[in-house]
DNA sequence: CGCCCTATTGAGATTCATCAACTGCGGTGG
DNA sequence: CCACCGCAGTTGATGAATCTCAATAGGGCG
């Protein structure tokens, strides 16, 4: 299998490279919005920003961990290289997603953007000297949301087949993506990914898509988008009536 | 299988039952140190302590999330019932680990006594009220290390045998008791309970377990207790150099 | 046009789940 | 004290699901 080594070397400031707006060290001040809207996936965020191309680093697991992030456009995946040299992808970060805020001094995954990317960046400082209740409410709000995921995550991994795998993952994109059925979905990220994400081979994940091709409740007509022609079915296969 | 229902109904007040200090609704005041040493996994703890004996739930799945807790005494494990009614363990909670922190109207998880158990119970509207940053702050490290361990449990699921996760399991609780080689080790729960967590069957759980008893790398004195005859091996089963 | 990378398909090996039987221990009651 | 029961754990045999290795296909780009 191809394993995808860490792409880039795990030390350093991976993320200053392509700063877009400079950054204060000692804070985000009045521009800054991170904390603004935490509950709300889609709003139009103030604040330093920073992109990201393909593949690029945005932190390195073990990297001090002196910001944290919110996706303005784009996917960013987060994941950890294994003792075994195989990838487990921990999150797929969308648009108004929040990651990195661990209260740690090291980061314990690492961030890729998927595509291009632009994030908003605030220094953990800023978190530390912001007292304002409702900015560190919405922290807990984020790193809530980031808990409920990962354990979502465990219970899927714990006691589902590759089909029920599959479905669900596709479920809850269609979902992120407000996508109905007969409308396009558009996949961020390539069939490893997907594979690395679900604790699944890349072949089969492709096998159980093309299966769900077959039994005419997906089709798929390009290698990045999938289209679900039958819903409910679809959700009946990640619930494990298969 | 054997698959444990949920041994609640699902509604209500589980957790008001077996309440040993009353809990004032309004927040625990000056007794309640709660938040103090978050860091920290052996502190006396002040405050309003409620106990609970085995198998019964402090809360489920759905209730309303009107408290968080904290481990004193005893093992509280937090589970999930699937779709498909298998059970999936997501946590197993030590003394000193706090639980119940989703910042959600409700539970996304059903938390039980493993044995005996004493907690630490604080209601959420004093998370609500209290301003202070070191109380803040504490929540979110507390938070974030649960995060970090359902991602490791990601991790873990994602692309480990069955041999991994059973020697990974006994080295985590083996720090977990500051136990060493050739010291008992006491396994707070049953095999059925090791197996959901893990994401195997009993079965399995157990010929992986007599796998490394003949393998001489552990020994089973009697089924709540193991024995760790040589760490490094164990070690480096968990890391897959079986 | 040809190359590279990703995705797909095929065949065989391996692991783990399943179904089923049995053991050992603790408690209960004759 | 022993017989019995019940439960948790253990062991065995089999099959299904997934991984692995290998070959092929297809799309984007110089």
């Amino acid at each position: 299998m191809l394993q995808i080594k860490a792409t880039s070397s795990s030390s350093g400031k991976s993320a200053a490279t392509a700063a877009v707006a400079s950054d204060r060290p000692s804070g985000c001040t009045e521009g800054c919005t991170f904390f603004q809207s935490g509950a709300c996936k889609t709003t139009e965020l103030r604040g330093p920003r920073t992109k990201f191309a393909r593949r690029q680093p945005v932190y390195s697991e073990g990297d001090a961990a002196t910001h944290c992030y919110r996706v303005v456009e784009g996917a960013v995946r987060l994941s950890r290289i294994l003792s075994d040299g195989h990838r487990q992808i921990l999150d797929i970060l969308m648009p108004g997603d929040s990651f990195g805020l661990e209260v740690a001094d090291y980061f314990t995954a690492t961030a890729e953007a998927v595509g291009e990317v632009v994030l908003l960046r605030c220094p953990r400082a800023c978190i530390e000297r912001r007292s304002e209740t409702d900015h560190r409410r919405d922290l807990l709000v984020m790193l809530s949301r980031s808990l409920t995921a990962a354990q979502d995550h465990v219970a899927m991994l714990g006691h589902q087949g590759a089909k029920e795998r599959v479905a669900a993952f596709l479920i809850k994109l269609a979902h992120a993506q407000n996508c109905g059925a007969n409308q396009p979905l558009d996949l961020p990220i390539g069939r490893q990914d997907i594979a690395d994400y679900l604790g699944l081979t890349i072949e089969t994940t492709c096998r159980t898509m093309t299966d769900l091709k077959i039994s005419q409740i997906i089709s798929i007509p390009n290698r990045s988008q999938v289209v679900i022609r039958n819903f409910s079915r679809l959700e009946a296969v990640a619930e494990g009536d298969a």
